[in-house]
DNA sequence: TACCGTATTATGTATAGACATAATAACTGT
DNA sequence: ACAGTTATTATGTCTATACATAATACGGTA
């Protein structure tokens, strides 16, 4: 006589869109008659389908009812690790380097542009390009970054923000030609991010990735 | 004398986050202390700190507490729409062609390699490169495939799956330079995709975008 | 000291009941 | 037929309580 399970009723709804029972776009019972046929409350089975919806399942409205979502706006999470996690995680030794440091201004405010190479095995794994706001990079001395790096200082010191992140592809530029030591005209993986503390633009990063590599995730 | 929702309670620990008076790797109160100096029932707290703890916000064990979470940003939300909503939603016109369809095995299966080119108001925005496995390509007549993308239809019919994505920059190969009317050789944006239901492979693809385009979320 | 069982603790989950709210349906009078 | 009001419905949320479970701390025994 065991109970039922938020997850339980999760498996069963998912096994019953599976086998198209509940096809896309139908209606499906409301929690009450839900949790009636189920044997469990009603918080119970609201509580598995509103996770369900939050993954882009099923769609909800008051009064509306539960349905099968029609087209499933699917939805890709992707874990952004610190960039020496994600070359320790692959077993290998992590490394950067600073090439280069400078005052500049981005939109009129002023701050700190640094370029560095975080090498894997000593081989150079990822490109970094980033401007820091003065206003938060006081905080970041001369002795700290020969230690630890921009990214990872910052993320273990400004705990909430919100931004954008974006991937694209781009040729590399002579100097990324140089530094990954690649041939001919190839493509990199850019990836653009830039961070915000209640609308004050933080930092700024252009990140590239050498041919090959990828950013993977599971759904 | 208005209640305490989950809302108000998340406002608040975000707060104290930013403001760091909890900062990364510190324990906060527990449920029950939280629920009392606030002011409401322990199962409104832990609603609200399951939220943040699934963004990421903070980290949770039993017995051990609830801390700030040491690395953040650590995860984005990606988006993957139907490329003809992608196209539409930015009030362009969707239309695509059909450029080859065989008959091809795939890890000893039997399926159907169809390459489409979908456009945006007539301009060539992605190139896809899929295979369906023949089992469920059966339910798909040459008919559906005139009216409707392969895309489509499958994200319409088969409603739940599981999968990889993955990101990565190739350099675009003859074909692709001629379809895309790109000179050189110039870095394309490819995502990877292979869907499964149940551990059987459904789909493959491979999706090209030519240069400049960008796949965005805001974190 | 090393080991093993037990107590403690904080989170995890289920429940019944209540009320809130958004969206729709039904009804009303003009 | 129409606009405006009211009733109904399904989801959304909060509460109080109970018990489950994982991880740690605390013992005592060998």
């Amino acid at each position: 006589m065991n109970r039922v399970t938020y997850q339980d009723i999760q498996r069963d709804v998912l096994d019953r869109i599976k086998s198209r029972e509940w096809e896309p776009g139908d209606l499906i019972p409301n929690e009450e008659t839900l949790a009636d046929t189920l044997g469990c409350a009603r918080a119970t089975v609201n509580r598995a389908l509103r996770e369900l919806a939050q993954a882009g399942i099923i769609d909800r409205k008051r009064k509306g009812g539960t349905r099968v979502s029609i087209s499933p706006i699917r939805k890709a999470l992707f874990d952004i690790p610190i960039i020496r996690k994600e070359i320790e995680n692959k077993g290998n030794k992590y490394s950067f380097e600073i090439l280069s440091e400078k005052k500049t201004r981005l939109n009129k405010i002023d701050g700190l542009s640094v370029e560095t190479i975080h090498k894997s095995n000593d081989v150079p794994y990822a490109f970094e390009q980033r401007w820091v706001s003065l206003k938060i990079a006081s905080g970041l001395k001369k002795l700290d970054l020969k230690t630890i790096s921009i990214n990872e200082w910052l993320v273990a010191n400004i705990p909430i923000s919100t931004g954008t992140i974006s991937f694209c592809a781009e040729s590399a530029s002579d100097k990324e030609r140089k530094l990954f030591n690649i041939s001919s005209n190839n493509a990199l993986l850019i990836v653009n991010r830039e961070t915000f503390i209640t609308e004050d633009l933080v930092t700024k990063v252009r990140l590239s990735y050498p041919p090959g590599h990828k950013i993977k995730t599971i759904l």
